[in-house]
This record gives structure tokens, C-alpha cells and sequence, in this order.
DNA sequence: ATAGCCGTGGAGGTCAAGATCGGCGTGCAG
DNA sequence: CTGCACGCCGATCTTGACCTCCACGGCTAT
């Protein structure tokens, strides 16, 4: 019944809002419900309470419950872009840039409100517009590690990708799994110990062979 | 409508078949159906229509849709931990450990029937039994990995987890990436690839400085 | 002050999908 | 030959969740 409890939510059902501050408002329900149900627990019903108002304001801001996950969605695929793209610009020196990636991640899903769940734990990837949208932003933030590594490298663009998605993904998933365990690692020492391990691997293509041929390989 | 055309079972709707055999290939049907639809998408009568029965037989043999998807997802779950532990012991040398685990990885992700999207891109993970299962495998595949690390590199136990996790978590994520982008890379050259990136980043972790602290870090 | 308007609220419709009941045909024992 | 048991099917029920219809109360213009 009461699976959800008002932490800080908890209007008079009576607030009369302007058009903005009501959707973000509802946003914001939207996505506490979200998080903590997925998509398909979560009802129309849930968000409508958490926010304090009734079904049908819901609906004369958003078509449907959809276009309300995908307004979220778009929303934190595009911090999360922001921050990779960010981290990688800060600086030149790589192992620094691998750093800030690490810590991007890190901050992304340490970020309040769990919004992370939505992007990396959705339970709505079959639907084509959240697939497209996840998959698009995972591309484009290996695309932007692999164009730093193909340039520093000398590795072909399809095998940049291969480790830039490895990259990303030990980002993403270390960092989700450093949260959910509530490790007894600080996230210094967490993303200390990832970027060691990412930047002695990735440090150890440089453009030896001019044939892009990375170094030693067994066979 | 006709989303899932039929490849191979399409049962003139007449057979008799003996138990073990019908719940067998009830199976098989579900599991083509999920992983084609994912869990909520698939309704019943898909599974039931794609076995070529009708839904009553579906629940003589299994109680319910959550069941029939839970023996599917514990089979595979076996099936990785398996794989993973057959790779990880499959040697004493640490880089060849590391390139069949790889290796292991991709197997997995590519074999037939595509039963790896159960384990990794499960759309029903807010259900408490998937979630455990889903969880479970991880953790024992990278506490599988993490004792090798451990042991050899003198990290504690918390330390090596977090990389044990990034390394499976590297495995995992651009062995799919690299399946559904079907990256001109051979598999081969792939494994190879990311064996190179693991080795090198996990084996700068020796037991240099007895305080644990890997090597020289920024700040 | 008062009349009108616009946004809010509760109650209800619709539909998809999981789960189930009375018949049917087949094969075997006596 | 005949009755019985078993597995299967068509048709149905019900639940639950997304999505709208009729009454109410606060703001504005004169």
C-alpha cells in the first residue's frame, strides 16, 4: 500500500501552480516513483499522489506515461553526456582525463535521486525510444573516449570503440556496484584504483607499430 | 503483429508429446519469446502460440509467467557462473586467465539463442527474485575473479572486488557491444584487444608497497 | 461586490493480459 | 469391443492500469 513515503513532498493538495513550476514539480514525483518502481510498477496513480495532485493535471502536461519516462530519460542521458564530455575536456593529460571520466561516472550515479537507474537499469529498453536513446548516449560517450584514444593510440576507429566501451562500461558498472555494496572503499580511493587500472591498460597501446599494431599479443 | 516469425517449431498444433519433453520445449519457446520481447512485452499466448499449444498446457507445467521465466534465468545464470569459473581455472597463468575469462565472456554473450539478454538485460529487474539471481551471478563471478586478484596482487578484499567487478564489467559490456554492433573486429582480435587492456591494467598491481597503495597516483 | 472562467478533483470506461473450466480425441486394459 | 484415463483445446473471467467526464473553488474585470 504505503510502498512509497512522502520524504518531502507532502503538499496540502490544495497549491495552485504556474504551468512551469507544476511540470517540474511533477518531473521531480515522476522520478522518485520512477527509481524506486521501475517503469512498469510504477502507475500513473503513484506519481499523481507523490505530487499531490490529481490524475488528470498529469495528463494535460504530459500525452502519457511514455512521454513522461522519456522527458526524464532525455534529461539525465544529457547530464550524464555533459559530464563525460566535460571530464574529458578538462585537460590534456590523459591519465588526468581518465580520471575525470572515472569521477564523472562516479558523481553521475552518486547523484541525488538515483536518476542514474533511469539510463542504466531501465526495464524499458524494449521499448524503441528508450533503446534508441540509451544506446544512443552510450555511443556517444565511447565516441567521445575513442576519439581521444584513436588519436593517442593510433588505433583504427573500430577497435578505439571496442576499448572505449570498455572503458565506459567499467565506469558504469564499478560505480553502480560501489553504490549498491556501500563498500567500505571511499570513492577517492575507488576511482583512485579504477583509473590505475584503466590508464595502465589504455596507456599500454601507444603507437609502437605504425601498423596500429599495438605491442607484444601472444598470437 | 507478426513480430516473431516462426524459425523452426511450428508444431501442426496436433502433437502429443510425453512431459518432460513438452516442458522442454516449452522452454525453448519461451525463452525465444523473452528474449525476442523481453518479459513484459511477451504475453503468454505468444509463448503458448510460438510452443504451438494452447495456454492451459503452459500452466499445467509451470505455475505462472514469473516461474517459467525464473527457471529460464537460473539456467543461464548456471550456465556463466560455469563459464566463468571453467575460464578462471582453466590455467595458472594470470594472462591467459584473463583472455580465457574474456574469452568466456563473449562466448557467452554470443551463443545461440541469445539467452545472455536474461541475465544482462533483464527488463524485470524490480521483481526481488530476479533481482537477487541477477545479483547473485555477479557477485560470484566476481568474487570468482576477485580471489585470483587478491591472492596476487595483495589488495584486500574490498579493493579487489571493485576490480574483479570492473573487469567482468568490462567483459560483459563490450562483449554485447561488440555482438550488437557487429563490429568489422573479429572476435578474435576483439578478446585479444581487451585481454591486452585488462592484463595491462591489472598487472600494475603487484604487491609493490606493502602499504597496499598501488603506485605513484597524482594527488 | 459579483459574475464568469479556468484549472482541480473524484469516479468511471476500456482494454490488454494473466489465469482458468467444460468438451474432445486417442490409446490401452480387460 | 468398450470403458477409462490423460493430455489438450476453445472460450471465458478477472484484475489492474492507463486514460477521460461531470461537479467545485479561487482569481479578475467592471
Amino acid at each position: 500500500m504505503s510502498a512509497i513515503e512522502q520524504t518531502e513532498a507532502a503538499r496540502p493538495r490544495g497549491t495552485r501552480l504556474p504551468r512551469r513550476a507544476r511540470r517540474n514539480q511533477l518531473l521531480g514525483a515522476a522520478q522518485e516513483v520512477f527509481v524506486a518502481q521501475g517503469y512498469h510498477s510504477a502507475a500513473m496513480d503513484d506519481i499523481a499522489e507523490r505530487a499531490g495532485v490529481s490524475k488528470p493535471v498529469l495528463y494535460q502536461h504530459f500525452p502519457g506515461k511514455l512521454e513522461l519516462y522519456l522527458a526524464l530519460l532525455d534529461q539525465h542521458c544529457e547530464a550524464l553526456l555533459q559530464s563525460v564530455r566535460t571530464a574529458l575536456g578538462s585537460t590534456t593529460d590523459n591519465k588526468l582525463r581518465v580520471a575525470a571520466t572515472m569521477d564523472a561516472y562516479f558523481a553521475y550515479v552518486e547523484d541525488e535521486g538515483g536518476a542514474f537507474r533511469l539510463v542504466f537499469e531501465s526495464d524499458l529498453t524494449n521499448e524503441p525510444a528508450v533503446r534508441e536513446r540509451v544506446d544512443r548516449v552510450s555511443m556517444q560517450c565511447a565516441e567521445a573516449i575513442s576519439d581521444v584514444i584513436a588519436e593517442d593510440t593510433g588505433l583504427s576507429k573500430d577497435e578505439s570503440m571496442l576499448l572505449a566501451v570498455g572503458l565506459g562500461g567499467v565506469s558504469q558498472v564499478v560505480a553502480r556496484y560501489w553504490l549498491s555494496s556501500e563498500s567500505p572503499v571511499p570513492r577517492d580511493k575507488a576511482v583512485a584504483l579504477l583509473t590505475s587500472l584503466a590508464w595502465r591498460g589504455i596507456a599500454g597501446f601507444p603507437l609502437h607499430g605504425a601498423d596500429g599494431q599495438p605491442a607484444a599479443e601472444g598470437h
